[in-house]
DNA sequence: GTTCCGCATGAATCGATAG
DNA sequence: ACTATCGATTCATGCGGAA
């Protein structure tokens, strides 16, 4: 990737993701995560991409994305059709079948599962609070870690874990996401389990900076599923960079694209004020003595 | 619908539901809710539908139940498809896709979360926690009653909902149910909120005597939600019976069809040892004269 | 009458083995 | 080669029995 001059942590490329796709190496990419532009959102930028051509518009950018990624790779798509005349427009199903005739696999359909979704009520239906992350993979068996996003076992969640403090939760988490330490699976034994693919978290709301298409949870669990540190993630759809953000965190490589110098800034701005997680922990450790292991 | 020889309760056929729906009126039924064989799943029941062929086979029935069901009715269709090769199979979406060219509206989505899935561990996925209840109907406006499934805050679930005993628990749900009272959103007033579309429970395992698809709640909560008492619910594809039972704990008048005989007998035994929640209250009342208002 | 522990039980999926 | 059956894997829940 030396020729895409990608320094240690990364690279935001300001253009059309279509055309600035085509300059990547084929298969460079450990894993893509992106939530594209919904239909008819964004239209200041990506001028509001009617429901009807969704698909149309899709498969040229996916068929880089295809090219670009690695064999053993995954590509997550976080999505969710609108409400168009009094029902779920039917674009992504259509966007699932032609994927597959592109070749990719439809491997599976994870759930983000949106604890504090928007509120409003309407006459026929209640908040919609949840989204799809479709997950797609050029081959049968491809890389996963699924050791990495082990959680407590709901027993040990209710009963343990809730006597632990918040200090003890950040060292641990950080300990394992640096590499250093066992295993969760030996380290905890059978107070972990492995999760399902239902996904809980929360929208980040509070950002008045930026309005993240997810909150850096989203993109941090699949980065920390599909791939180990130093790898490369590509979002074609950076927007605020919560992607970048959640790969610096983890010390991943990232390649973010947006066609908005707006976006673009935030991001950068958000980037340059991020560190990775173990630095965070070595911080705060220095700020605050008081911690005894 | 006396010419269906509905009885105060309801009705249970035993045969073929393609050719026993084409004996209904039309417009005659209020909700429709059901979770038919899923593929390849049954097979001694249903003989195992091919994934391949599924939307061929439930084409035909889907006629017949947009004919039965009223114009301000709904359609709640419990499904999820199958891993195949290593990948999901599409022939849900297509299913959608057919269902929408039938007449049908897809109007929304819901999610079951299964808080208890199935275990398992796989190289490439995990556990499956949710399933899809797609929500069709006939016309752009239908009939829905949102107050009936509203449910306590956060705030007022913790605190004052852990200190009410079971009883109590029965007296208020059947009071709501049962119409007297006032509206839960008086009752309760501020502490009481509208749900979200994704469904939080669990499947029904311990039980001995039959092997529900769905726990109660499930159709309970659509029933609530898209029905008034004395209405008419269809459920195609009875099963266990598991709709009819929902039926009469709501006092709606039901028509379950199921071409298993076993299925038949043991749905009309569940049937027999199963009363309205206002009379569960009754009941329970005569034996535990503690209760205070 | 509570609370706590042990146990059986699922609309599952994969890989290996057998026809 | 391609399909059919079987065992191994795994965890939240609700029941019954026990302290």
């Amino acid at each position: 990737m030396d020729q895409l001059d990608l320094n240690r942590r990364g690279s935001i490329l300001l253009g059309d993701c279509e055309v600035l796709l085509a300059t990547l190496p084929p298969a460079s990419v450990d894993l893509i995560v992106t939530s594209p532009p919904y239909a008819d959102q964004r239209k200041h930028t990506y001028g509001g991409i009617a429901p009807d051509q969704y698909v149309d518009w899709f498969l040229p950018i996916s068929a880089e994305l295809y090219r670009v990624l690695k064999p053993s790779g995954s590509f997550i798509l976080n999505i969710k059709e609108r409400v168009v005349d009094g029902e779920r427009h039917t674009y992504i199903l259509e966007l699932i079948l032609a994927l597959r005739k592109q070749g990719w696999r439809w491997t599976e359909e994870y759930i983000w599962h949106k604890k504090n979704c928007y509120p409003g009520k309407w006459p026929n239906r209640f908040r919609d609070a949840w989204e799809r992350c479709l997950h797609f993979t050029k081959e049968k068996q491809f890389a996963m870690y699924q050791d990495e996003v082990m959680v407590p076992t709901g027993d040990w969640a209710t009963t343990r874990l809730s006597n632990l403090s918040e200090t003890d939760k950040v060292r641990d988490n950080s300990r394992v996401q640096s590499g250093f330490g066992k295993k969760i699976s030996n380290w905890i034994g059978r107070d972990m389990a492995y999760p399902t693919n239902v996904l809980h978290m929360a929208t980040e709301c509070g950002n008045k900076q930026h309005s993240a298409a997810f909150p850096v949870e989203l993109p941090s669990w699949f980065i920390k599923l599909f791939t180990q540190p130093d790898d490369i993630v590509l979002d074609p759809f950076l927007g605020s960079g919560t992607t970048a953000v959640a790969c610096v965190e983890l010390c991943r490589r990232y390649i973010g694209i947006d066609i908005s110098p707006e976006f673009i800034k935030i991001a950068e701005d958000r980037l340059s004020a991020c560190y990775p997680k173990p630095l965070q922990l070595f911080i705060a450790e220095e700020t605050n003595g008081t911690y005894n292991s």
